[in-house]
DNA sequence: AGCCAGGCCCAAC
DNA sequence: GTTGGGCATGGC
């Protein structure tokens, strides 16, 4: 395992992206990296300028795997061009998220992760997703003193009971993760990653997401924008109400309202756009 | 104690 | 097709 400096690499901010809470599994470290784990691999990563640093990897899993996974083929400055000039509100968070990219997450840890996100807070989130990984995952081996562990299966969830997953401590979500494991493996795989292709319309994909136990229109839009690169999806969830109700001056129950603004002002970038407002509510806008 | 968190399910209209 | 009560858990 060697280490990998990325040289000159726009629009790309570790804290907004890993804390913009598409992601639970990237945790920072006391320097100011973080450590994180996806496709069953263990990395560290840092920036140094316009420099990203990548520890305990290969130039074979960064181009066969991490290159896309960070979204690095995407042209975000070309993307917040078109937002930034659609009105101010937009450009203000931009202007505190400028770094924020899409990660392209593994679509069976996304389902399972944002079914446990219902109702549910970030902090627990994290710490649920820990538990099930540390109990059902494979271990990766240790890295600097700490072991760590993949994601679980589906094949190894659908043959859990309740009972299993009571230590997870994820609550009535237990059947859901449950019965949508028993979905994902009788579809199979495959199936699910080809949703991700452009040829299968959001629309589509969101039909066939929204089948799934435990996923509504909320969680499937997330489903939908972090592991199927749909980015007309713009989830709302109560801190979205809030958001467009101070901002945008929305009714807070006016989701239908909320959904075609979106879809008419950001158009095929209303996730992308949706993941600025949604980081900037939580760090820069303290209502509630 | 009660409210809240990246909401969904399901029964009752 | 829409509406609303119920829902595990833990931090505040």
């Amino acid at each position: 395992m060697s280490k990998i400096i990325l040289e000159s690499i726009n629009d790309f901010d570790l804290e907004q992206t890993f804390e913009c809470g598409q992601c639970f599994r990237w945790e920072k470290e006391s320097d100011g990296s973080y450590t994180g784990v996806a496709n069953n691999k263990v990395i560290n990563i840092s920036s140094a300028g316009s420099n990203i640093i990548i520890e305990n990897s290969s130039i074979e899993d960064f181009d066969g795997f991490w290159h896309d996974y960070f979204d690095l083929g995407t042209d975000y400055a070309q993307i917040k061009a078109k937002l930034v000039a659609q009105d101010e509100i937009i450009k203000d968070a931009i202007d505190k998220g400028y770094g924020i990219r899409i990660l392209r997450q593994d679509i069976w840890e996304t389902i399972c992760s944002f079914i446990i996100s219902a109702n549910n807070n970030i902090p627990r989130i994290k710490g649920c997703i820990e538990k099930l990984c540390n109990l059902f995952g494979a271990s990766l081996g240790t890295y600097k003193g700490k072991e760590y562990f993949g994601f679980p299966k589906p094949e190894v969830i659908a043959n859990l009971t309740i009972d299993d997953l009571a230590s997870v401590r994820v609550g009535y979500r237990a059947r859901y993760l449950i019965d949508s494991a028993k979905m994902f493996v009788n579809k199979g795989e495959a199936f699910f990653r080809m949703l991700a292709s452009d040829n299968v319309s959001y629309e589509e994909a969101f039909k066939e997401i929204t089948a799934l136990s435990g996923v509504g229109p909320k969680v499937a839009n997330c489903i939908l924008l972090f592991a199927l690169q749909k980015r007309k999806a713009f989830p709302i969830d109560v801190w979205m109400k809030k958001v467009m109700h101070e901002l945008y001056g929305f009714d807070e129950d006016d989701i239908i309202g909320m959904q075609d603004f979106a879809e008419e002002k950001f158009a095929e970038s209303a996730g992308i756009a949706q993941q600025y407002l949604f980081y900037y509510v939580k760090t820069h806008l303290h209502i509630n």
